[in-house]
DNA sequence: CCATTTTGTGGGAAGGCTCCCACAATTGGG
DNA sequence: CCCAATTGTGGGAGCCTTCCCACAAAATGG
């Protein structure tokens, strides 16, 4: 094992001080231009590589940041790490990433790692069943930046980035409005999810616009656990004034009714149409592909990284919790119209672009 | 900004030697019960946290593991990093995930970041475009252990996990050679890429065994851009004696194949069958669903990250280039044989399971 | 009961870098 | 031409651990 070469090599190749090679190599103005020159050649022939494990210890910095999501199954966090990734990279950041598999001792138990590995800041989005903040707070008395995305709350101060979820269920309920749809259920998340709450307003909302009465028995909310809304669906399908539509809080979930609905050879979407939420991979391949909110993914990261790396490089006491709320869009499909179809996979995809 | 509990607070406290701390915190033996105790208890007390950023220093070892990826769009590297994330963690170590976008720089980019940020040892999934290994060798000059898997190359000595490619082929063929086809062709990937020759190989092999021609027009290698995928199965489908079933070197691709399909009314599987390979998102959910060769994606990254650390924890003269395979299953859908579907979304989603 | 081993503790170097302070060398203006 | 400002360089502390060496205290054995 080769001793790996240190500015101090070539600082005695060079007669000079480490101080001055480390300058050099810095950027600092203070270095005479040949003597910069010297230096950088030099590195350059040995291979010299910065040793980030000491810039880190002597810096106290990690350049690191965290994101701890909720579960890497859907596409969509995926994406949003993509984004991430790009931004912090380009500012020499490293990215670390935890999932919490949707259980809150596992979010707690990642929060903490975070601590330990000193990140210089962290970017959160809840799990389903998250309720107590406490492991947030812990980041804001160690003074460490914290950005919340996606599955925000709001009883933690910190920046977030979220898709206006009343405007998208707004839209999509009152697309189902549009084709003459009365009765309009709604599969909702848990309510302990910021997210979920909104979309479930909305979804009324654009219900009460249009006169339409919010039957309580049309709403259900669940805690997402993917395996349980084939049951809940059935529930709804077996009602004696079955609904004409659906809206779900997610695309998972609408593709879950979709499928059943498909078994039950009910016809889409005369009989029933379906609206999903987050347009995920295979959203456009089913058949009827399903209608959705598309959300910009990618985006999300990339925002997200960009306030989180602000406040890292900005002192604490001038941190302050914009919410930065990013726009949806409606993808109108053949689960909710005749004929809307045709799409190559590659449309499937184009948020991770 | 508060001045981070360091060891020595706990010493001065404790009216004790850092060293002593520092013995009792990682659990060192010689250390009198009491005193260790006293230490532990302090320490919840003062919530102190070790520094692993001056551990790493200490010890010139950063705990962390890098991945390359060519890309984060399908499904498959995604899960693959979560088994692998499961196997680092367990062992105390973080992953830094770089992704290359499919391009050869950002391929040889990452492999410097990677060297930069210090990292105990490196998984690479090569791109498709990459044909040129020095970035990969640089590793082995530096002692930094080195994994390949899934796009392995065998210019590089080091351990591999790959599935078993030529079988799955052969596999897939057989079983479309089986309801009756007996034009099939193959929409390969670029030939650079070990996996894509061995499931050429496995394809042609099929085909010999039960004494088909192998017509070279009906075999074409593309570069895995998926924009033209669609162009390659026109002409396929134009030739004067067009294809009977279409064994497409990835999901994505088939999926393309199949869609295309469908648009001019051709009967899957009657006039043409598709089988994919992958199992990715959606190969469930189109209609038909797609015939597949699944791999155990999950079980590659935690098989590799397995192996990497085993190459990190010895000496690098012990280290020996194993290749691991894995068994891949034939899944039957409706692509290939009439009236096999119907899954849930569930389903469509085991191998993140 | 003394010599030897074992146990527990302290001191300090090492790890590689940054950054502050001090000082030498150069430049510029009056 | 001299004093002040600027520029360039060196020295060394600090970041927080780990780990080796040294040594005191206690335990063991003949």
């Amino acid at each position: 094992m080769k001793h790996q070469v240190t500015i101090i090599d070539i600082a005695r190749q060079l007669n000079i001080s480490k101080s001055t090679v480390s300058r050099a190599l810095t950027g600092h103005p203070r270095v005479k231009e040949a003597t910069r020159r010297a230096v950088l050649d030099l590195a350059g022939q040995l291979d010299y590589q910065r040793n980030m494990l000491a810039i880190n210890l002597s810096s106290s910095r990690s350049k690191t940041i965290g994101i701890i999501v909720p579960e890497f199954v859907t596409s969509f966090f995926p994406i949003v790490i993509m984004g991430a990734q790009e931004v912090a990279s380009e500012s020499g950041y490293t990215v670390l990433i935890c999932q919490s598999n949707e259980t809150y001792e596992a979010e707690v138990a990642n929060a903490k790692a975070m601590l330990v590995n000193r990140v210089d800041g962290v970017m959160v989005s809840l799990t389903r069943e998250t309720k107590n903040f406490e492991h947030l707070a812990m980041f804001a008395r160690k003074a460490i930046p914290l950005v919340l995305f996606n599955r925000v709350c709001y009883d933690i101060d910190a920046p977030k980035v979220v898709v206006d979820d009343y405007e998208g269920a707004f839209k999509a309920t009152e697309h189902l409005i549009s084709t003459g749809k009365k009765r309009i259920a709604h599969l909702a998340g848990p309510l302990s999810l910021y997210i979920s709450r909104k979309r479930l307003e909305g979804y009324k909302d654009a219900l009460r616009k249009h006169n339409l009465p919010a039957d309580e028995d049309l709403i259900i909310s669940y805690d997402l656990d993917l395996s349980k809304a084939r049951m809940h669906v059935k529930h709804l399908l077996d009602l004696p004034q079955p609904p004409d539509a659906l809206f779900a809080v997610n695309d998972p979930t609408a593709l879950e009714a979709l499928l059943l609905i498909k078994e039950r050879g009910l016809s889409i979407p005369d009989q029933i149409a379906v609206v999903g939420f987050s347009n995920d991979y295979g959203s456009a391949l089913i058949e009827p592909s399903l209608t959705t909110i598309a959300q910009p993914t990618r985006e999300i990261g990339r925002v997200a990284t960009q306030l989180l790396l602000e406040q890292i490089n900005t002192d604490a006491s001038t941190w302050k919790s914009v919410t930065r709320v990013l726009k949806t869009e409606l993808l109108i499909r053949g689960s909710s119209i005749h004929g809307a179809s045709g799409c190559s996979i590659l449309n499937s995809r184009n948020l991770a672009e």
